[in-house]
DNA sequence: GTAGGTGCAAACAATTTGCACAGTA
DNA sequence: TACTGTGCAAATTGTTTGCACCTAC
């Protein structure tokens, strides 16, 4: 595992320990590009790692955050979504109907920091722009 | 209750009745401007209507949202939060110390929706954009 | 060997739902 | 009167926590 090893050397780095469960994690979300909530998570390691516990997903996500290993999105549903740091910022389009989502590279926080920064005197740590709706497919097949 | 009677009339158009416990939810999104959870609002109620219970709350903020004339954000704290429908667009700065947040006025939506529409051939229902960090009084706290 | 990590089960918080009764139209 | 709406309590969902055992270092 090539790319993993710089995110083991993080934790290790925080007097973190690398065990099964974190590598697999780590695994998981390389391998698998885009956000993805705790229990999708969980369930694909479950695949070649049967005895990993849901607990311990949301535990790691959680330190990883902490770390800035990994990033955690807030959507609309109530429920966490968890993508490696690493991944090109960018924000989503969410259908409401299949729950698919693509990618919009642009950011409006990019031409607005500095100026909220500086006249609300406000330190910004993170920001959501998501935007809801329907897809081409699920709109076609709801006429 | 002068400008609440659009609110029942279009509650009635649909064909639902117009409860005490409608009329105070109502009423309370009128006199207290701004985003609330359900809990905040069952409070803030309660001072002046002790017997309405919280489910009646979430049950009539639901199909207020449904009708359009209530609308629901979810910051990331996991609680989502309502505001009327006819309050000025807008989004937030939210403080992660103290919770409290303010308007940011710009939408970056306005820019974008026709491009999205059209290129990505998606439609769009809602947006969340919300800025997160410490407020100046949280940073002047926390020094 | 030892502190930190894990799995299990139980606790939690926000929200939803089933049901019998109450109140609007 | 008829049916929608309410309150209560219990269920659900996503997430967190306490605790005894386990394991990476």
């Amino acid at each position: 595992m090539p790319e993993a090893n710089q995110f083991f050397r993080r934790l290790k780095q925080h007097g973190y320990k690398i065990t099964p469960q974190r590598q697999a994690i780590l695994q998981c979300l390389l391998d698998n590009p885009g956000h993805h909530s705790a229990e999708e998570i969980h369930q694909i390691i479950k695949t070649h790692y049967p005895h990993i516990s849901l607990d311990t997903v949301y535990r790691n996500l959680h330190t990883m955050v902490a770390l800035g290993l990994v990033i955690a999105l807030n959507f609309a549903d109530g429920r966490n979504r968890y993508e490696l740091a690493t991944e090109e910022h960018h924000h989503h389009l969410i259908c409401l109907s299949c729950g698919q989502s693509e990618q919009i590279d642009f950011c409006p926080l990019s031409y607005m920091a500095d100026t909220i920064s500086r006249e609300r005197n406000f330190t910004i740590c993170k920001h959501s722009f998501e935007i809801y709706g329907y897809c081409h497919n699920c709109r076609q097949n709801q006429k």
